[in-house]
RNA sequence: GGGAGCAUAGCUCAGCUGGGAGAGCAUCUGCCUUACAAGCAGAGGGUCACAGGUUCGAGCCCUGUUGUUCCCACCA
C-alpha cells in the first residue's frame, strides 16, 4: 500500500494547507506571458460594508471555475480582484456606528470622519478579501486594487474632467431624487418603487377672476405651499372660459396664474394639476416651460423650510451667484421645521378647517423609496453634477448590437437596451463624504467654476485666491464604471492594460445590469475605445429553502462561511454551481449541501480504494498497452466526458458540466468500472493487476482534472496524493479529447453484458434473494464471446456461484431471465414458483408488446420513413428487431413452463 | 401601462440545436458484498399548467388562456 488517507474526507484539516501552497506558489499570479491567450476577469468588486452572503459565494463561485478552467486549458489567465468603497452604504453604516456612541459626523468633521472610514474600510475590506480566500478563489492578489485607492482614484479625475472639457459632464439646478434619511441625492436607478396605501386628496381653489371652485386632486398636499400655478389642458373645453385668469392658493392667500399645458390630462381626474416645480419632476418642466417660479418649501433633510433657509437663499440671490433655475425659498411659517409628515396632517387639517377638501380618495400608490434605506424619496430641485447620457448611450447600443458584447443569457441584451435607451442624464453628485471628491472649484469672488485633476490655488477668470472645492462626493457607480480598466492602470498605457484589456468575461446578477453592466459599457468605449469584455454571465439570485430573497430583515440570510465550515468550500461551491442555469434564481438548503459533501465523499473513498491497491512506486498516469474490455468502456466513455464537459464549460453551462462530471464519476466509474476493477485486482496475475491499476490512476487523476475547477481542494488533495507529474492540479494540462480512446464497439458489447447484469439483480431482487445466496448462471446467447468474457462479471456484479455459455440450452425448471441478448437461466429451484413465473412473463409480454407497438407505429407510418432522418428510421428498425427476439424467447419461456 | 421569466415525480430543480421524460432529496424493499451506511442493489411515483396550431414526430417551435415572480415607466 502507497499512502492512506483517512476514512472520510475533512475539509478543514485540507484547504486551509492548500490554499496556501497555492498562493505561496503563485499560482494565481498572472505572467503575462508572451504568445498565449489572456483570459481575464476583474471581480465584480464586493461592498467592504459588511460581509460576503451566498450571492457573492454564487458570483465568485462561478468566476474561479471559468478561470481555473482557462487557466489549464493553457490561456494566460489574470482573475483581478478587490473591492468597492461603496459611498452611500458605507457612510451610512459609519454614522449609524458612531450613533451608538453618540456622535454624529458633522461634531467630528470631514477629516476625523474619513479616518474612521479608511479604519473601517482596513477592517472590512480585509474581513471580504479572506472570505474569498476561504471560497477557494484564485485571484492574483498581487493586483489586488479598491475603488478608492490611488490609482483608481486617478482614473476617476482623469475621466471627470475629460467628460467636463467635452461638455458631457455639467452642473445645473434640476430635479434629484432627495433621500431626506441618507441627507444626499440619488440616481434614477437607486430609486425603488413600492406600493403604498394612500389617498388622492381632492382640493379646492378659488379662481380670482369668476369665484368659481377650480377641484384638483394631490397626493402630496404637503407640498401645495410651493404651488406656483395650476395647470389646465388648452383643448379642454371645461376651462376654456378660464384662459389668462388665477386661482388663490389656500392657507398662503397667494395668487398664481392658471397655465395652459399638455401635462393637464383631460381623460384623468377633473383635467385639473396643481404645479409645483420645486417638488415634482413633472411640475418642474411645466414651471420650465411657463417660466414658473421654482419655490422650495422642504429642506433637504425632510422638514419644512422657515426664515432660516430664507436668509440663506436670499442671500445666494443678492450676492449674483444664483445661477439658472436656482429655486427660490420660502418662509412656511407655523409650518416651518415640521417634518413632511407632520406637515402634511398640519396642512390637511386647516384646509379642512377652511373648507378646502370637497373629497379624500383611497388609492393604492407607487412611492419611490431609496435602495439603501427605504425612507420615501423626496423629488427636489437641487444644484447637482450631471452626466449627459445621450451621446454615451449610442456607441454603448451600438456596440452590443453589433455583438461586440454578449449577454448569456441573451434575453438579458432586451433589458440592457431598454435600460439604455431610456436612461436620462445621470445625477453624480452625492452629499457625502466618503468617496471621490469632486474635482471642481468654486472662486469666491467671481464664481467661477475651475475643473481640474491638480487641484486650484488661484481663479484663473479673476486671479482671486478664494477657492473652494465642491463639497461633494461622486456616486459609488462613477468609479466602479471604470473598474475593468482603472484597475489595470488606466489612464497610463501599462504592460497590464495592453495585455489584458478588454477583458473576457464579466459575472455578475440580473439586478446590477443598470447600475453598473450598462455604466461599464458606455465608459470603456468612450475612455478606451474598446468594448470592456466580450460576454456578461448573468446569474440569479440566491434564495433560501422557502424561495424568498436573503434579507437582513427577514433573518433568513444564510453565511457561505458558516456552510463552509461545516461542510467545506468544495461542497458549498458544487452546490452553488450545480442545478444552475444562468439566469435563473436558485433556492439553497442544507439538504443541498448536504449532497455535494456526500459526492466529496464518495470521491474521497473511489480515491482510498484505489491507494490501498497501488505499491509503492506506482508509475504516474498513462494508458497500458493491453487493456481488457471493461478498460475500454471506461476510457471512452471519460473520453466523452472530456469533450462534453468542455463544450459546457464554453458555453458557459457550468450547470450541466458539472452534472456531467456527477454522473461519470458516480454511476460510471464509481458504481461499475471499481467494481469491474476488483476482479483483476484480487487475481493472481500481475499482468492484469497492474493495467487494472493503471487505468484506474489514469482515468481518476485525469477526472479530478475536469473536476478541479469545481472542487479545487479534494482535486487537489487527491491528486497529489495519487501518481502524479507537476507541481500541482492547477496548473496542470486540461485533458483533451483524443481519437486513441475511441472505442464505441467494446461499449456496445459491455453495454450487453451490463444490460444482462443489472436483469439478473432486477430478478434476484423482485424474488428478495440476498446477495450472499450465490446461484450458477447459465446464459444462452448468440454472442457466446462478449458473454463468456464477461463471466467474471456475473460472479462479481450477479453473485453468480459460477457462470456457462450454453447457446440453446434449455431448463424449464430454472428462473429466467430474458433481454434483448440473452436468456439467463438460474437453477433455484425452491424459489421457482411457476405461478408467478407465469404471470411474471405475462406483464413483460404486455411490456414489450407495448414497445414493439410502438415502434411499428411509426415504421408504418409513410411520412415517417419517407421524411425522418435514414439514421434514425434504421435505429428503429434495429430496436424492432431487438424487441422481436425478445418476445421470441418470452413466448418460448411461456410455451415451455406450460409443456412441463 | 410596457417587457421578461417561470409552471416537468411528494419537494427542489435539470432537460443544450424538436426523435420513446431525468437527477438529488423524500418514500418503499433487500443488503454491514473488506473504498464509501455520507454507502450498495432494486422498486414505486409524471395527460411536462390549459386550449389550439406547425410537423412524419412537440416538454422543447408558434398563437391564445390561466396562475405566479420579477424588471421598467413622471401618471396629478
Amino acid at each position: 500500500m502507497a499512502k492512506e488517507l483517512e476514512k472520510q474526507y475533512n475539509p478543514k484539516t485540507t484547504e486551509e494547507r492548500i490554499y496556501k501552497t497555492w498562493v505561496e506558489n503563485k499560482y494565481f499570479h498572472a505572467k503575462r506571458e508572451e504568445g498565449k491567450k489572456t483570459y481575464t476577469i476583474v471581480i465584480p468588486p464586493p461592498n467592504i460594508t459588511g460581509q460576503l452572503h451566498m450571492g457573492h459565494a454564487l458570483d465568485n463561485t462561478l468566476q474561479d471555475i471559468l478561470i481555473r478552467y482557462h487557466r489549464m486549458a493553457g490561456f494566460d489567465t489574470l482573475w483581478l480582484p478587490g473591492t468597492d468603497h461603496a459611498s452611500i452604504a458605507t457612510e451610512a453604516k459609519i454614522v449609524e456606528a458612531m450613533r451608538n456612541e453618540g456622535i454624529t459626523k458633522e461634531e467630528i468633521g470631514r477629516e476625523k470622519f474619513l479616518e474612521r472610514a479608511w479604519d473601517w474600510k482596513e477592517k472590512y475590506g480585509g474581513r471580504i478579501i479572506e472570505q474569498l480566500k476561504k471560497m477557494g478563489s484564485s485571484c492574483d492578489w498581487d493586483r489586488e486594487r479598491f475603488t478608492l485607492d490611488e490609482g483608481c482614484s486617478n482614473a476617476v479625475k482623469e475621466v471627470f474632467v475629460r467628460l467636463y472639457e467635452k461638455g458631457l459632464i455639467y452642473r445645473g439646478n434640476r430635479m434629484v431624487n432627495w433621500c431626506p434619511h441618507c441627507n444626499t441625492s440619488i440616481s434614477d436607478a437607486e430609486v425603488e418603487y413600492e406600493e403604498k396605501d394612500s389617498n388622492f386628496w381632492h382640493l379646492l381653489y378659488t379662481v380670482k377672476e369668476t369665484g368659481e371652485k377650480l377641484e384638483l386632486a394631490t397626493t402630496r398636499p404637503e407640498t401645495m405651499l410651493g404651488d406656483t400655478a395650476v395647470a389646465i389642458n388648452a383643448e379642454d373645453p371645461r376651462y376654456a372660459h378660464l384662459h389668462g385668469c388665477h386661482v388663490i392658493l389656500p392657507l398662503l392667500n397667494k395668487e398664481i396664474p392658471i397655465v395652459c399645458d399638455e401635462h393637464a390630462d383631460m381623460t384623468k381626474g377633473t383635467g385639473v394639476v396643481k404645479i409645483t416645480p420645486a417638488h415634482d419632476p413633472n411640475d418642474f418642466e411645466v414651471g420650465l416651460r411657463h417660466n414658473l417660479p421654482i419655490v422650495r418649501t422642504f429642506t433637504y433633510d425632510g422638514h419644512l423650510t422657515g426664515a432660516k433657509e430664507k436668509a440663506q437663499a436670499d442671500e445666494i440671490r443678492a450676492s449674483g451667484k444664483a445661477t439658472q433655475n436656482e429655486p427660490e425659498v420660502l418662509d412656511c411659517g407655523k409650518y416651518a421645521g415640521m417634518t413632511t409628515l407632520e406637515a402634511r396632517k398640519a396642512i390637511l387639517k386647516d384646509l379642512e378647517e377652511g373648507g378646502y377638501i370637497k373629497e379624500i380618495e383611497p388609492i393604492k400608490h407607487d412611492v419611490g423609496t431609496c435602495y439603501r434605506c427605504h425612507s420615501s424619496i423626496e423629488p427636489m430641485v437641487s444644484k447637482q453634477w450631471f452626466v449627459r447620457m445621450e451621446p454615451l448611450a449610442g456607441p454603448a447600443i451600438e456596440s452590443v448590437e453589433k455583438g461586440e458584447i454578449k449577454f448569456i443569457p441573451e434575453r438579458f441584451t432586451k433589458n440592457y437596451m431598454s435600460w439604455m435607451r431610456g436612461t436620462r442624464d445621470w445625477c453624480i453628485s452625492r452629499q457625502l463624504w466618503w468617496g471621490h471628491r469632486i474635482p471642481a472649484w468654486y472662486c469666491d469672488d467671481c464664481g467661477e467654476t475651475v475643473v481640474s485633476k491638480t487641484g486650484v490655488d488661484v481663479c484663473p477668470k479673476c486671479g482671486s485666491k478664494h477657492l473652494q472645492q465642491d463639497p461633494d462626493t461622486l456616486d459609488t457607480w462613477f468609479s466602479s464604471a471604470l473598474w475593468p480598466f482603472s484597475t489595470l492602470g488606466w489612464p497610463d498605457e501599462t504592460e497590464d492594460l495592453k495585455h489584458y484589456y478588454p477583458t473576457n468575461t464579466l459575472v455578475t446578477g440580473y439586478d446590477i445590469i443598470g447600475f453598473w453592466v450598462s455604466r461599464m459599457i458606455f465608459s470603456a468605449l468612450e475612455y478606451t475605445g474598446k468594448p470592456p469584455f466580450d460576454t456578461v454571465l448573468i446569474h440569479g439570485l440566491v434564495r433560501d429553502a422557502l424561495g424568498r430573497k436573503m434579507s437582513k430583515s427577514l433573518g433568513n440570510g444564510i453565511d457561505p462561511l458558516e456552510i463552509i465550515d461545516k461542510f467545506g468550500a468544495d461542497a458549498l461551491r458544487f452546490t452553488l454551481a450545480t442545478g444552475n442555469s444562468p439566469g435563473n434564481d436558485m433556492r439553497f438548503s442544507d439538504e443541498k449541501v448536504e449532497a455535494s459533501r456526500n459526492f466529496a465523499n464518495k470521491i474521497w473513498n473511489a480515491a482510498r480504494f484505489i491507494l490501498m491497491n497501488l505499491d509503492e512506486n506506482e508509475p504516474a498516469p498513462h494508458i497500458p498497452e493491453e487493456l481488457a474490455i471493461e478498460d475500454k468502456w471506461v476510457l471512452s466513455q471519460y473520453n466523452d466526458l472530456i469533450r462534453s464537459v468542455t463544450d459546457s464549460l464554453d458555453k458557459y453551462e457550468l450547470g450541466l458540466a458539472v452534472q456531467k462530471l456527477y454522473d461519470f464519476i458516480w454511476d460510471v466509474f464509481c458504481d461499475w468500472y471499481i467494481e469491474l476493477a476488483k476482479i483483476r485486482l484480487n487475481s493472481d496475475s500481475e499482468k492484469a493487476k497492474s493495467t487494472a491499476k493503471a487505468v484506474l490512476v489514469y482515468v481518476m487523476s485525469n477526472t479530478l482534472k475536469l473536476l478541479h475547477p469545481f472542487m479545487p481542494f479534494i482535486t487537489e488533495e487527491i491528486w497529489q496524493t495519487l501518481p502524479h507529474c507537476g507541481e500541482s492540479i492547477m496548473i496542470s494540462d486540461w485533458p483533451v479529447y483524443s481519437k486513441e480512446l475511441e472505442f464505441k464497439s467494446e461499449e456496445s458489447e459491455m453495454e450487453r453484458v451490463m444490460t444482462a447484469i443489472k436483469a439478473v439483480r432486477n430478478r434476484r431482487s423482485e424474488m428478495n434473494v440476498a446477495p450472499s445466496k450465490k446461484a450458477k448462471v447459465i446464459i444462452d446467447t448468440a454472442f457466446s464471446e462478449t458473454f463468456k468474457n464477461g463471466a467474471d462479471f456475473f460472479v462479481r456484479l450477479a453473485s453468480a456461484s459460477e457462470v456457462e455459455i450454453i447457446p440453446g440450452y434449455e431448463d424449464n425448471t430454472a428462473v429466467t431471465v430474458i433481454t434483448a441478448d440473452a436468456r439467463i437461466y438460474i437453477p433455484m429451484d425452491e424459489l421457482v414458483d411457476f405461478k408467478a413465473e407465469l404471470e411474471r412473463l405475462a406483464k413483460e409480454k404486455t411490456a414489450v408488446q407495448k414497445d414493439i407497438d410502438f415502434i411499428s407505429n411509426k415504421l408504418n407510418n409513410a411520412n415517417f420513413v419517407a421524411k425522418a432522418p435514414a439514421k434514425l428510421v434504421e435505429e428503429q428498425r434495429e430496436k424492432l428487431a431487438k424487441y422481436t427476439e425478445k418476445m421470441d424467447m418470452i413466448n418460448e419461456a411461456i410455451a415451455k413452463i406450460a409443456n412441463r
